[in-house]
RNA sequence: GCUCGGGUGGUGGAAUUGGUAGACACGCAGGACUUAAAAUCCUGUGGCCUUAACAGCUGUACGGGUUCGACUCCCGUCCCGAGUACCA
């Protein structure tokens, strides 16, 4: 009877499935448990052995909970939406569903093989509608929902409505814009659209313009954690910022939660610490400088400038009209003698059909603005104008193709363009054959320049006069250095710059500013640090002691964190301290000697000095003082502040959930309950839609609504669903509800998760806001999603390569290998054999690690290895050529002792991927020696959490084990070898320590020692040639979570007719009870060590108190020698460890 | 740069609270069984010196410190990994 682990695995799992064991009831007497793994996302690659290494953890803890008497809920599913299967489906023309559907098929039957203890009747996919069904139904929820940040809760938009009809907004201040204030009654006489604007910038999910990393590759939207430096996370593709229409999630409101749950929780520190970096709150002051009166152009024009056109925006109205040259117009319009002004209304009355076909879609704010047609402008007169965004519409006819004309409509739109006017011109043909599209670019214009003329009302109010005087707005967590102000700094493209440059100056600022644009946000980043900026000639003025401080500008300030303008304090700044050298800007000290001229000192504890009221403060306390003084002249506040962002939910893909919302006269409208789920509308063709919209842009059938309103175009983001997906397994088919309230309090938080780091900043704090958002609204009773996280570490492969193969043709034949990508492709025939003829040196020629072999610590490519695996085929193909002229200095073929040749190829260690020909499949594994040893030897490689090569050589001795143990139950000749005979003391105290061991290691996720424990005892129980059936049976038990599969089959053999608590699984088996009876010693072999140096051991009583040890030592031969007749100074025992003799 | 981890034999790793460093496994060397191979079993295996043997010295990246005693705690240096990147 020997270990035939394939028959006995595919006995067992199939009997499990059968049987239904896996099945978790929501009604248990039982306590609950709950594990969960990250699902996965279901990739054309398949598993490799690297993936399930979190999986199998949880799996042995699952089955152990199990074994303790829990009700364990460990379930499984996919994260099935998302970019991968969308482009490759672009690739190929297969649909996603398709793809998907089968990927998962092969995803089940790979994680089936290796014996996971799911139950697979709570499978959940977000791509299914039923599960994104209520996906959008949170969405809604989050559409419908605001955060007042005085209760500090997440609320019914209907509340702040009620708020807003007593009160307007003066105790909630507009999140999306401070200086949106009005009153009750204001907000009563706003139209619906007015108030659906307003109610829009306070909802948790809401829609805005907003900078968006923008990846033209993918044609999407990236979130900032899917953005790596500057490249797409997936694929690598450059990202550039782009202002758009997108959907938000509120998040920054609940970051104080967020960082407080961190303490309630138990993740590690160094994820907590990534999530309170991402979160990056800081505290501050935000402290208005004020600009000195000889700064140019304050103030002026601000309010009228309303011109919303980069060139014409710093004009003042009289030097516009000095712009304007006259006779380019085609509709002349003279004030003087009002002769247009009865032209227009003339044309008016007689519209082109093409003119009156666009009137129709424009008029009366259908598309959300109010346009007016055949409207006067200066001397011309506009087809159509949105003066609110000062968009000019044209619709040229027939005429406008000749040159001619082309050329004078080209000096109009410059001259329009001049006074800040954007000229959109469209044909007739456009008009009337793609309506929507014209409408859709229109619209879209306006928007965007809508968020233009907000930002430059936005920096009107650094400068209005009802904010105080005009000055620069800082934000600094250091206000106790402000004599130490040497200088400021603005962000180039803030809006103060234009403003304040003085004409000396005019001509520098706008050729830095040049060079800030000409700089990708790429270059920013990947670039060492250079020191660059700009001096705008004006001065800003200390408001402590009237010091007068430069402005100037560079890029080293970011315009997107606090204000986009800071305090330069170069004594304890190094940024400002190289600044300042650079530029030759005086330095004040205001730390004596901590500061040593030579570099910044950011210290907290030195004494101010130079610094008039606070002279001789510590820093650390001046903080305060400073903070208070300036709350006292009203001239700056106690400031926090975040690094995070609102997290982007808008992409512009097919491949996600599309929203319930609709759009109607340009507001968003949410779909009631019943109109969900919105389905995802088959298409034939994945590209990107009309003006980066996404593929659904494509399918106006889909879009329209009969009653005039379109559907939201784009999907929503990879995390949406796995924002919540955890919630879902608790009642996957629940179709009233995401999850009953009875379900949801049952299971409560999961327990353990276990998953990568690599979701520490995105998954984890997305499913955390959802979370509390969730629990805010009553939905379910817990705030925190995760109790406890677990962080496997990563599997990675080696990759075996050649470095400068140098290859010809000619002499003798000898195998070898080369990768066509990287060779000079020419096909010579040499002796009826095929050479690849080449003078080019590969750089890095990486081969399949299945085609080394390990050899005496080695890993060796062998000729004849190579000549086999041609067959093979793969990416690189095999040819034949001269042994000589190949490895011209560092690959010599070897000689092993069989007398055959090998080369020894560079190892390398890489994340395992199908690129890096590294890839191990936990399928081969299995095949080979068992899902149980496979399991094993995942968990034996060591801690879970650390990232470790994988290395199949190694799996051998696990494999020993589990046939040693094997070995213990049965022989192969004579079957069954268990003995009834009573145990021995000393067998009884192997298991128990065994017991404790597991139990220990198992607690505390330390699964490769327990491994190891297992190994030890089946070690000594071979010793003792123990056989016995009281030793074996709580041993299965005890090895069950670990290796379910040959437990179950060792279970069964344990069986007799007599023993009625063998019947049944041993999945549903009692974890065996330590017994702490047997592992009590009487005495000790004690480690004696003179000078903490052990010299000698001694076996001694554990009841013997010091005086008897010190007794039984000095009497000890050994020590007597090293004590060399001296007596010991002291003698340190401490009881069960050790005893150390100081001389 | 900053933050957080980490550095132990030829290799993966163990040492849970400051108490015999190197468990367990791989690899390697030698041996048994075998016509042979595989499988299995046994022995040895950090380094150095020496031996017939016992024993000795040394050893957890490096330098220092605390302690009767340090892989473990403290200070400094070097190196590796992860996160973050001008966040004021």
């Amino acid at each position: 009877m020997e270990y035939n682990f394939r028959a006995i695995e595919k006995k067992w799992q199939q009997n499990w499935k059968e049987s239904g064991i896996y099945k978790v009831s929501n009604n248990s007497e039982k306590p609950k448990y709950y594990v969960l793994d990250m699902f996965p996302y279901p990739s054309g690659a398949g598993l490799h052995v690297g993936h399930p290494l979190g999986y199998i953890a949880s799996d042995i803890y699952s089955r152990y909970k199990r074994l303790k008497g829990f009700n364990v809920l460990h379930p499984m599913g996919f994260d099935s939406f998302g970019l991968p299967a969308e482009q490759y489906a672009l690739e190929t023309g297969q649909h996603p569903t398709l793809t998907t559907e089968k990927n998962i098929a092969r995803y089940i039957e790979q994680l089936n093989n290796i014996g996971f203890c799911y139950d697979w009747s709570r499978e959940v996919r977000t791509s299914d509608s039923s599960y994104y069904k209520w996906t959008q139904w949170i969405f809604l929820q989050l559409f419908d929902c605001w955060y007042n940040r005085t209760s500090k809760k997440t609320e019914r938009i209907s509340e702040l409505i009620s708020i807003f009809d007593s009160e307007g907004n003066e105790k909630h201040a507009c999140p999306g814009d401070k200086t949106v204030n009005f009153s009750a009654a204001d907000w009563k006489s706003y139209d619906t659209k007015q108030q659906q604007d307003i109610l829009m910038q306070y909802r948790i999910a809401f829609n805005a313009f907003g900078e968006v990393n923008w990846c033209e590759a993918l044609g999407t939207v990236l979130a900032n954690d899917e953005v790596v430096n500057g490249l797409s996370e997936r694929g690598g593709h450059p990202v550039v910022k782009k202002k758009m229409r997108q959907w938000y999630l509120r998040i920054t409101d609940y970051a104080d939660r967020l960082l407080e749950g961190l303490e309630t929780v138990d993740f590690s520190d160094s994820m907590k610490e990534m999530q309170k970096n991402w979160i990056g709150k800081s505290q501050g002051a935000e402290i208005l400088f004020p600009l000195t009166p000889a700064s140019p152009h304050v103030g002026e024009g601000i309010g009228e400038q309303a011109t919303n056109n980069k060139e014409g925006y710093n004009k003042t109205k009289e030097e516009r009209k000095e712009q304007n040259s006259p006779g380019i117009g085609y509709a002349v319009y003279d004030v003087a003698s009002g002769m247009s002004y009865v032209n227009a209304k003339q044309m008016r009355r007689e519209p082109t059909e093409a003119e009156a076909v666009l009137w129709n879609a424009l008029r009366g704010k259908s598309i959300g603005y109010k346009f007016r047609r055949q409207h006067p402008i200066e001397n011309f007169i506009a087809d159509f104008v949105c003066l609110e965004a000062w968009v000019i519409v044209e619709v040229d006819g027939g005429y406008h193709t000749t040159e001619e004309q082309k050329m004078k409509d080209k000096a109009r739109d410059g001259a329009l363009s001049e006074l800040g006017f954007i000229t959109l011109r469209f044909t007739n043909e456009q008009v009337f054959q793609k309506l929507d599209d014209v409408v859709l670019k229109i619209r879209q214009t306006v928007d965007e320049i809508k968020v233009i003329a907000e930002e430059k009302r936005t920096a009107a109010k650094f400068t209005s006069p009802s904010q105080g005087e005009a000055g620069v707005r800082v934000y600094t967590t250091r206000p106790d250095t402000i004599f130490g102000v040497d200088f400021m700094v603005v962000a180039p493209e803030h809006p103060l710059v234009e403003q304040i440059t003085t004409a000396a100056q005019k001509d520098e600022i706008e050729k830095y500013l040049v060079y800030v644009k000409s700089r990708s946000e790429r270059e920013r980043m990947a670039e060492v640090k250079q020191i660059t900026g700009a001096f705008t000639g004006a001065f800003a003025v200390n408001p402590f002691d009237g010091r007068e401080i430069p402005i100037w500008i560079s890029e080293y300030v970011l315009a997107g964190y606090g204000t986009g303008a800071i305090m330069a304090v170069p004594c304890g700044d190094q940024r400002d301290y190289a600044f300042a050298r650079h530029f030759n800007i005086p330095i004040t000290n205001i730390i004596g000697d901590a500061f040593n001229g030579e570099e910044a000192n950011p210290t907290k504890d030195a004494i101010l000095q130079n610094s008039d009221f606070i002279n001789g403060m510590v820093m650390r306390d001046a903080i305060g003082v400073v903070i208070d003084k300036l709350e006292a002249m009203g001239i700056g506040k106690r400031q926090v502040n975040y690094k995070m962002r609102d997290a982007g939910f808008s992409r512009q893909r097919y491949w996600g959930e599309p929203f319930p919302i609709t759009y109607k006269d340009g507001v968003a409208e949410a779909l009631s309950e019943t109109e969900l789920p919105v389905e995802l509308p088959y298409v034939e063709k994945y590209g990107p839609g009309p003006e980066g919209e996404g593929p659904l842009a494509n399918l106006p059938d889909w879009f329209s609504l009969t009653d005039g309103s379109r559907r939201e175009t784009n999907t929503m983001p990879g995390y949406a669903g796995s924002s919540w997906y955890f919630l879902r397994y608790m009642d996957p088919q629940n179709e009233q509800e995401f999850v009953s309230k009875k379900a949801a309090d049952y299971w409560n938080q999961v327990d353990l998760y276990i998953g990568g780091t690599e979701h520490a900043v995105g998954h984890l704090l997305y499913s955390r806001m959802w979370t509390k958002c969730l629990y805010d609204l009553g939905f379910i009773n817990h705030d925190e999603p995760f109790k406890k996280l677990l962080n496997q570490g990563m599997i990675l492969g080696y990759s075996p390569w050649f470095e400068k193969i140098y290859l010809c043709n000619g002499g003798e034949e000898h195998p070898c290998f080369v990768s066509l990508e990287d060779m000079d492709k020419e096909i010579i025939e040499f002796d009826g054999v095929k050479y690849i003829n080449t003078k080019r040196v590969a750089s890095k020629i990486r081969l399949p690690l299945g085609w080394t072999t390990f050899v005496d610590g080695d890993y060796r490519v062998y000729i004849d290895d190579l000549g086999n695996k041609e067959k093979i085929g793969g990416p690189y193909p095999l040819n034949f050529i001269n042994q000589e002229n190949i490895f011209k200095t560092e690959y010599l073929w070897k000689i092993d002792k069989q007398g055959k040749k090998y080369l020894t190829p560079k190892m390398e260690i890489d994340k395992m991927s199908k690129s890096k020909l590294n890839v191990v499949n936990p399928d081969d594994i299995i095949f080979n020696f068992g899902a149980d040893t496979f399991r094993m030897y995942e968990m034996f490689l060591g801690p879970v959490e650390q990232s470790k090569p994988w290395d199949t050589k190694g799996i051998e001795g696990v494999h020993r084990f589990l046939r040693k143990f094997w070995r213990l139950f049965a022989d192969e000749e004579k079957g069954s070898i268990i003995s009834n005979n009573p145990a021995t003391p000393e067998e009884l105290k192997v298991l128990h320590r065994t017991i404790k061991k597991i139990e220990d290691d198992t607690e505390r996720f330390s699964f490769n020692t327990a491994v190891s424990a297992f190994m030890v005892c089946v070690n000594e129980l071979n010793d003792l040639k123990c056989h016995k059936r009281e030793i074996l049976e709580p041993l299965v038990i005890l090895l069950t979570p670990y290796a379910p599969h040959i437990s179950e089959e060792l279970f069964q053999l344990l069986r007799t007719s007599t023993t009625e608590r063998l019947m049944g699984s041993v999945l549903d088996a009692t974890f065996p009870k330590l017994e702490e009876k047997y592992l009590i010693e009487s005495s000790k072999e004690y480690p004696i060590s003179i000078n903490g140096k052990v010299r000698a051991n001694i076996n001694i009583s554990l009841d013997a108190d010091q005086a008897a040890v010190e007794q039984i030592v000095l009497a000890n031969e050994i020590i007597n020698k090293w004590l060399e007749g001296k007596p010991p100074k002291k003698i340190i025992f401490v009881k069960g460890k050790m005893i150390n003799v100081v001389v």
